[in-house]
DNA sequence: TCTGGGGTCCTAGGACCC
DNA sequence: TCTGGGGTCCTAGGACCC
């Protein structure tokens, strides 16, 4: 058995950790640059506030509830994550951190009874971090999805859903629409209602072989564990990323060469420290600048970059990117947004080397370990000149909330 | 004043070469 | 009148997740 335990509107519940005073109030959050509503509480939804939605469309409504809104506070998110995580784990040996806001917990080989083992750490969670959570407990990943899209529908389960046998997931298969399916999105759930598959129950009745014929080889898998078969293992070790992207938008249009190549030099270097960090090396990576979808300019062009070796040294990327945006540099256009993409890697310990190929010298390697040590103890102490000082393009976050654990300056005080 | 997320993986199709 | 292969590289865009 496979248990998911999931936080509850994670973005919204951080914000209410340090402001008891907002508990039982509507909350959102609002995603990068204050652009759309990415998180919502249950108080929100129930007013019937959709999600994903661009923010200033419905900031007249939000201010008719009263609803509170928080810019997105990543620092905190992702230090009350860690810490979620830290207690969820001691509840077994095997665990898969999945997301920012979930993760799986192997529970093979528990002799106990999974219901009171599920609200202990429901219970647990909540007394050390005060963030709440639903447990799903599946025999897969894809059943335990379900699990726990359930515990968190029927307020009568109290945060808890245990599937533990066909008898049980089989009836409650019947009532979850086929697009709540984990790896079923938009335009697959319409192909599937084309072919009459309306509810989970009905994809689950589909056989395997056809599916993966009509279909792909992930819809044969879903319909498989949805019967219970695992087909998706908990993965401990995170297998390294095989592309790594940083792209954001700009807090307001730009129209600057210089700027532009100030957010590429910033996006490489954070793509580059995902790179170092799963101790890979990029051959290969692209570089793209774009106009918004929404302006009457429509321009997107991006450009692929071939190292000259195998490289993790964020000086020598830089370098080569930014030579690239000049040539996809058009005058006169209102840039939107930017980003960064390493799309061919290779590990960085099993290099196929050749005779007469340059390769990184060991002293570069050396330097970005010692930058990387550096901005460990505080992020950002030490980067390239090329980054900007200003950073004037940089996104907005209006409405952030103070980041209470891992600023000094920002710790709240009791009075 | 003006506003519209970010990341990973995959694939169709065009350009170019032989 | 319309057709005629195979491989590689690159670009654009889609699908899915959170």
């Amino acid at each position: 058995m496979l248990a998911l335990v999931d936080c509850n509107s994670f973005y919204a519940s951080c914000e209410q950790v340090f402001r008891p005073d907002l508990r039982g109030k509507p909350i959102v959050v609002l995603s990068n640059n204050d652009g759309c509503i990415v998180a919502r509480n249950r108080e929100v939804k129930a007013l019937g506030i959709p999600g994903l939605e661009p923010y200033f469309k419905l900031e007249p409504l939000l201010k008719k509830h009263n609803v509170h809104v928080f810019s997105s506070n990543y620092e905190l998110y992702a230090d009350l994550s860690s810490r979620v995580m830290d207690v969820a784990s001691s509840f077994s040996p095997d665990v898969e951190i999945y997301s920012i806001d979930e993760l799986f917990l192997s529970l093979d080989g528990m002799k106990c009874d999974l219901n009171q083992y599920a609200k202990k750490i429901r219970k647990t969670i909540w007394r050390h971090v005060r963030v709440p959570v639903s447990v799903g407990v599946a025999p897969t990943k894809t059943l335990s999805k379900i699990a726990n899209h359930t515990a968190k529908k029927y307020l009568g389960l109290k945060g808890v859903c245990i599937l533990d046998n066909p008898k049980k997931w089989k009836s409650i298969l019947k009532k979850i629409p086929i697009s709540d399916v984990w790896g079923v999105g938009r335009r697959l759930t319409e192909r599937l209602i084309e072919c009459g598959v309306i509810t989970a129950s009905d994809l689950a009745q589909q056989s395997p072989e056809s599916m993966r014929k009509l279909f792909n080889i992930n819809i044969e898998r879903t319909v498989r564990e949805l019967n219970g078969e695992v087909c998706i293992p908990i993965e401990e070790e995170a297998e390294p990323r095989k592309q790594i992207f940083s792209t954001r938008t700009f807090g307001h249009r730009i129209y600057d060469l210089s700027e532009l190549q100030q957010s590429i030099s910033t996006y490489t270097t954070r793509a580059c420290e995902k790179l170092r960090k799963q101790e890979s090396l990029v051959n290969v990576a692209t570089v793209f600048i774009q106009t918004s979808r929404f302006d009457d300019l429509r321009y997107l062009r991006s450009k692929i970059v071939r190292m000259p070796y195998a490289t993790n040294d964020t000086g020598l990327i830089v370098n080569q990117l930014n030579r690239k945006v000049k040539d996809l540099f058009i005058k006169g256009l209102p840039y939107y947004k930017a980003g960064v993409g390493f799309i061919d890697l290779s590990n960085q310990y099993n290099q196929q080397m050749s005779l007469f190929d340059n390769h990184q010298p060991s002293r570069r390697t050396r330097l970005m370990e010692v930058v990387d040590s550096i901005n460990s103890k505080k992020y950002g102490s030490i980067q390239l000149a090329s980054n900007g000082i200003n950073q004037d393009w940089k996104m907005r976050r209006l409405k952030r909330s103070p980041s209470y654990t891992t600023k000094w300056n920002e710790i709240p005080t009791i009075k």
